[in-house]
DNA sequence: CGTCACTTTGAGACGAGTCAATGACCGTGG
DNA sequence: CCACGGTCATTGACTCGTCTCAAAGTGACG
């Protein structure tokens, strides 16, 4: 499946066609993205991308598998809060806070795009409507960290298992890699684990779970959504907090027509 | 203790003096954001400031009293996912994604500012300083809902409680409300489980705890931590997340400095 | 063919939820 | 001035979801 190579504007092409999805560009903006210097990076699973407390100078995209961000307590437990699939610019919020608060790390064999704050700022300050899109990105990754914090808080382990599955075949599909009850879902039970904010145990109980009960079947790494009416009812999964739809792109719209004279 | 009277212009300046605390703003910065029209509105506790699925235009700065970000599951539980004190401009993600996929409500009785989203994008385009500033302290929230995430994924009920005082305490010390062991915590029990993803009964049960060993005394909407390392150790409490050091504002003068050219 | 990482299973302990009732406080109206 | 209703805090007994500790099974890879 995977390509051995893959060139940067490749890359970088993804990453603005995911862009565009939810904030409209014109081509002088496509074209100044299109040209920031980038170099590609290949990773196994597990292995830091950006250390914690690190005082990050690139931003990443990531081209292919699975990040996820960490935040880790003093007695060594740790906490997944938040994962990135392919095209998602994993780092944008560090551009405005260079100093990582967690751990970004490779969930699966990865590769990731480097560019650097330098270059992203540089065309930031040019064309507001990159900026715009920059700051929307990172609101609707806050708004998918809302979400997991109501799961965690007010869902069981079933709802939210099912809930992250839906979510991830959603995005996935989004992202072009897969569909969204049919995917490779790279990741072990243990990052499931620490992104549900459960023990490896509960989570191979609650996969048994939901597949005895027809809802699922998941193995090497692969996931299938038998009935997915039914795991979204399980999970309460409404897709709107992704902000996959047109409506993002509506209002950003707007934003353009907003003539640029004050006082 | 509440005055009667306050005038937009002052609440602007505490608005103005808390960004000011993570990104550096110039004067001609500092004038056009004391020239935003604004208007204040009063409120009691439990009302909607911003109801779940509208389409907001205008952001929302807090003056007095706090105000809660829910998330409501379909059969009625919901999930606080943040909280904001005097200062706060809770809702600038709402500029770039203007439909809200919660309900912001008021916690307490509250006095809070409004500016329409079309004045704010205004002064974004013409001075990059503000957009960054708006985009950083963006950023910063999100950050601090990692935090709240990894705590309900990784900490007990007693651990949580701990880490959500310490949190609070610090931040209404930083906007110039109370010390940070001894400050109004205007918010009922149930808030409290809303926030932690607890009931209101274990809530009460946790609140004792931490009493009877002598870390705390609350009632009637006051804390007091009569130790505070005491009760940091409890929670594992770092304030670097809440970003109110000058390490925000050392990288954010860097961005300044990136000379507006390129190709 | 052995090692290593990951998954699966079992039994028992414990933290937090549930349900239900009581108590304290406060503003309001008779 | 006191009875009333409402909201919030507190308590007890019991249930249940999830954790813990431990061991065994599976599969990939060198």
């Amino acid at each position: 499946m995977q390509r051995l190579t893959i060139s940067t504007s490749e890359a970088l092409e993804r990453f603005i066609s995911r862009i565009v999805q939810r904030s409209p560009l014109g081509d002088d903006e496509t074209a100044a993205l299109l040209s920031l210097p980038a170099t590609i990076q290949r990773g196994r699973a597990n292995v830091d991308i950006v250390a914690p407390g690190e005082l990050v100078e690139q931003a990443c995209l990531v081209v292919e598998g699975m990040l996820g961000r960490f935040v880790q307590m003093l007695d060594g437990r740790r906490q997944i809060t938040a994962m990135y699939v392919a095209g998602d610019m994993c780092d944008l919020h560090s551009v405005v806070v260079p100093r990582a608060d967690g751990a970004l790390q490779s969930l699966s064999n990865v590769v990731v795009l480097r560019v650097p704050h330098e270059d992203l700022r540089r065309v930031a300050r040019i064309y507001p409507a990159i900026v715009e899109a920059f700051w929307r990105d990172c609101v609707v990754d806050a708004s998918i960290q809302s979400v997991w914090m109501a799961n965690m808080g007010r869902l069981d382990a079933r709802a939210r298992m099912a809930h992250l599955l839906c979510e991830i075949g959603t995005r996935l599909e989004h992202a072009g890699v897969g569909k969204r009850d049919r995917f490779a879902f790279e990741v072990t039970q243990s990052h499931l684990a620490d992104a549900l904010g459960l023990t490896p145990v509960h989570v191979n109980r609650t996969l048994q779970d939901l597949r005895s009960t027809g809802n699922i079947a998941i193995g090497n790494r692969r996931v299938e959504i038998s009935d997915w009416p039914a795991l979204a009812a399980i999970a309460g999964f409404d897709p709107a907090y992704l902000h996959l739809d047109q409506d993002t792109v509506t209002a950003a719209k707007a934003w353009r027509q907003t003539p640029a004279t004050f006082g």
